[in-house]
DNA sequence: TTCTGTCAACCTACTAGTCGGTAGAGGTAT
DNA sequence: ATACCTCTACCGACTAGTAGGTTGACAGAA
């Protein structure tokens, strides 16, 4: 799904990877939209599992940012792929309603840790955070899968970087 | 294509929604990346064709770069549609060889036009240009399609203008 | 121990429908 | 006559989804 988007998988491709036939997976997810849920439900909670874990093991705000930014990076795998989130958006169309519903929690999810984050990042004056955090880390996000799509669609990797040029202008070295 | 993706719409599709037969389409574009390749060469050509008009009839920076954005918004259509590059970039796996080289090159020209913009407004100081432009126009390019991105995601357009909340507080009001 | 029933997991084989694409007939305007 | 365009009818491959049978592990009773 983040490789080639909620269309653009299916039960056959998925089977012959698993290595097993196409009924055993409608045995455990009947509906496509049911296994689609549930990657997304898996998904959005290891993300918030990582996401948590940065920031416990980071001293200031610019820190959880930058690992929250290597890991946008990591997730980009050379281009292969890119965040759930954003695959799942080009084919918002097609979700169904609870896909829908789950995709738009998860990234808020996201954008309230961006917030905690930011708000660190001001009161230890390791970020420049101009405007409201709330509204900040919207921005963010925007910036960080709007990267990897640049990076996707040119397949040039240094371009995730340079997109994120005017955020890492932001925050203070460490 | 900009609704549903590359891999979304179909001959079928198409032809109902233009009242004529598959077949029709295919004597004009053969392969399906034959009509991908002119959609997308003649979207670029009309985008520049628009952004040009834009730089034409701004006396400032700050006026370009808003008025982009509402294009941006514009293309949102109601969170029905997107940019037809962010759009290609999620389908980016099963682009041709061709599509895949003149997105990018589409891209290039929007950065391009969008490094231009922001030179004119750290000139006539109307926007605030922290780094290299060059490297700014790439984050802002990512920043709009992400926000279009998280605005379609969750069907809330609002979220498009708290995507480009950073943006705004670096333009001056004119 | 051994028989029996239950259950999840998996299989083969199939459905109706859609996909991109093709062949060739027929119409139409120059 | 000859391009040009649109059509009907079709192709093989693929889509999600279903029906019904096989396997093996486990639980309880004789």
């Amino acid at each position: 799904m983040r490789q080639n988007g909620y269309g653009g998988f299916s039960y056959a491709h998925l089977a012959k990877q698993a290595g097993i036939r196409k009924a055993s997976i409608h045995h455990h997810f009947p509906a496509k939209a049911d296994l689609g849920l549930a990657v997304l439900d898996r998904y959005a909670d290891r993300l918030v599992t990582v996401l948590d874990d940065i920031k416990a093991t980071s001293r200031t705000g610019a820190q959880s940012l930058q690992a929250c930014i290597s890991l946008y990076r990591t997730a980009l795998d050379d281009g292969a792929a890119m965040c759930l989130c954003s695959a799942l958006a080009a084919d918002q169309s097609i979700l169904t309603d609870p896909m829908s519903a789950m995709l738009t929690r998860a990234n808020g999810k996201v954008i309230e840790w961006l917030e905690t984050v930011l708000l660190m990042g001001r009161q230890d004056r390791s970020i420049v955070v101009p405007g409201l955090p709330a509204d900040d880390a919207v921005a963010v996000l925007a910036q960080l899968q709007g990267a990897q799509m640049l990076a996707k669609a040119s397949g040039d990797m240094a371009i995730f970087d340079t997109a994120l040029s005017s955020l890492q202008a932001r925050m203070s070295r460490s």
